[in-house]
RNA sequence: GGCUCCAUGGUCAAGCGGUCAAGACAUCGCCCUUUCACGGCGGUAACUCGGGUUCGAUUCCCGAUGGAGUCACCA
């Protein structure tokens, strides 16, 4: 048996689709998982779409998302180019020797005739008016320098089958597909032409691409068959859906790979979700790493129907992997997001990490995490009302003026020495701890939630802007009772 | 509309003739607790509908309904 050998064929538009990035990683996971190689090609036959540096795009989102190509543009394994523009001039060959097959022939039909043959809804299938051309009438046009195109001959009648891996048996009547371009009147081949002379031509064995190919693919079929070339296994994969009705898509915003790290979110975390999204593992481990993941791929897995992207999911892995991390691992990761913050350069980012980590999901979290250090005012004194500790204003505002007294000549202000004596003055005021640890708590920070305890927040801010604080919250409670 | 395909909780999904129909996210409740979290425990919640086949259908077949894809000198 041969090698399995899939690829991977963006158009470097400049951006890296969720959907596209999850059809890549099934085909690297694929191919890995039978010591097979995987192909990276890149096909720019659509001029008009061009972008600048899209093909850097498409190279670091690859090596973000920890998927290697085993050849492409940058790694020559012998069946380049790997970029389609570099392989114009071999189509128009491959399409003559079509045509002499008889699996293709010239077709001169101008847009006119084209139109004339829409139905009222606008859909048209070519006619196969030039397939009776005689042999020399062709040569004759041809020689007179007329306009052509090369248009697939697909038989009139009989049905055309194959067996998908994910799908299964598809069956297609014939009379239902059209003899579609494969050689466009500028000389250029069609996506549909250039893939199968591509795959064919590169030794792809395993097609692995969205399942808008699995009707036509019938038609590809017809032209190995046309060729003599032995016909490639197919898996097609349902689409990633935004919501019941709607795919994920660009136009809906935020469907690309670079906006979700943008967001804060970890390659990791990314790939192991949408690896989870239409396909699931034997067992019911899911935090699964890229070997774990080559590991277990299995086609038997992948589901038929399309699935609905949800980012809370995707939330959740992000913060399991982030909780995995060391102070260290998680500075790194975040300090961009801690120099978009106010404490930016103010605060030890390690002290702050270990905070952080088991509270933030997604990095893009971090900044109205830790505002508070640096932003102080005015704030809600209901957030002292606490049902559940049975603490209403008053005990608030009585608790703050005890520890306010307390801790006025306190000087060892670390989160341990403080812990230790609030818990004392809570007994001396005969009272639940939770009743002098929440209302400090607030009273330094003013925000409801924050990445720890009273006195952790205490020593974070120093016993100077503690007490500056604390001040000020006693002011304004008592002004608000 | 023609053709192709799909159909289990709100979401991802296991299941491949006999199960109290897994698990995860989300949600709700309880516990832990120095708030917020983390963690632990538990709850709510599903086989689209109608016909068959079968001793027995979520599972197999047919139909309906719903959904997706496709019908370009785009990829």
């Amino acid at each position: 048996m041969s090698k399995v050998r899939t690829r991977f064929a963006p158009s470097p538009t400049g951006f890296m689709h969720i959907g596209n990035l999850r059809t890549c990683l099934y085909a690297y996971l694929f191919a890995k998982k039978n010591n097979g190689e995987f192909v990276l090609r890149i096909e720019d036959t659509d001029q008009e779409r061009y972008v600048e540096g899209a093909v850097d795009v498409i190279y670091s989102t690859l090596k973000k998302a920890g998927i290697q190509h085993d050849e492409g543009p940058d790694k020559d394994g012998g069946y380049g180019p790997y970029i389609q523009s570099e392989r114009k001039s071999l189509y128009l060959e491959y399409a003559k020797e079509l045509v002499d097959k008889g699996g293709a022939y010239y077709c001169f039909c101008d847009k006119e005739r084209l139109e004339s043959l829409k139905d009222d809804k606008g859909i048209a299938k070519y006619d196969k008016h030039c397939l009776s051309l005689s042999k020399e009438e062709v040569q004759k046009r041809l020689a007179d320098g007329e306009p052509y195109v090369i248009r697939q001959n697909i038989p009139a009648e009989g049905v055309s089958e194959y067996d998908d891996m994910v799908f299964g048996h598809i069956s297609v009547p014939n009379e239902d597909m059209e003899d579609g371009i494969l050689i466009k009147s500028d000389g250029m081949p069609t996506y549909n032409f250039a893939n199968v002379v591509d795959d064919h031509l590169m030794a792809i064995n395993y097609v692995i691409r969205g399942v808008e190919y699995l009707s036509s693919t019938p038609k590809y079929n017809l032209m190995y068959d046309g060729f003599g070339w032995q016909r490639p296994h197919y898996m097609h994969l349902s689409p990633i859906m935004k919501d019941a009705q709607r795919k994920l898509s660009k136009r809906y915003g935020d469907a690309n790979f670079e906006d979700f790290l943008e967001k804060g979110y970890l390659p990791k975390a990314i790939v192991n979700y949408i690896a989870l999204l239409g396909w699931s593992p034997k067992g019911n481990e899911e935090k699964l790493s890229m070997d774990e993941l080559v590991e277990q791929f299995d086609v038997d897995g992948i589901s038929k129907s399309p699935s609905i992207f949800d980012e809370a999911k995707m939330r959740w892995l992000n913060g399991e992997y982030i909780k995995q991390m060391t102070p260290e691992e998680f500075v790194e990761v975040a300090k961009p997001y801690f120099e978009k913050s106010k404490v930016a350069g103010k605060y030890d980012y390690f002290a702050l990490a270990k905070l952080l980590i088991p509270r933030v999901e997604v990095l893009g979290e971090i900044p109205e995490k830790v505002d508070f250090l640096e932003e102080f005012g005015e704030y809600d004194t209901t957030m002292f009302e606490h049902k559940k500790m049975k603490i209403t204003k008053e005990i608030a505002l009585n608790n703050l003026k005890a520890i306010k007294e307390d801790l006025k000549d306190f000087e060892d202000w670390t989160d341990e020495a403080l812990k230790e004596k609030l818990s004392g003055l809570a007994e001396k005021l005969a009272c639940k701890s939770g009743q002098v640890f929440l209302p400090l708590r607030l009273a330094l920070t003013g925000v409801a939630s924050t990445p720890g305890g009273a006195t952790e927040m205490a020593e974070l801010l120093g016993k100077e802007e503690s007490m500056r604080r604390l001040d000020f919250s006693i002011e304004l409670l008592a002004k608000n009772m």
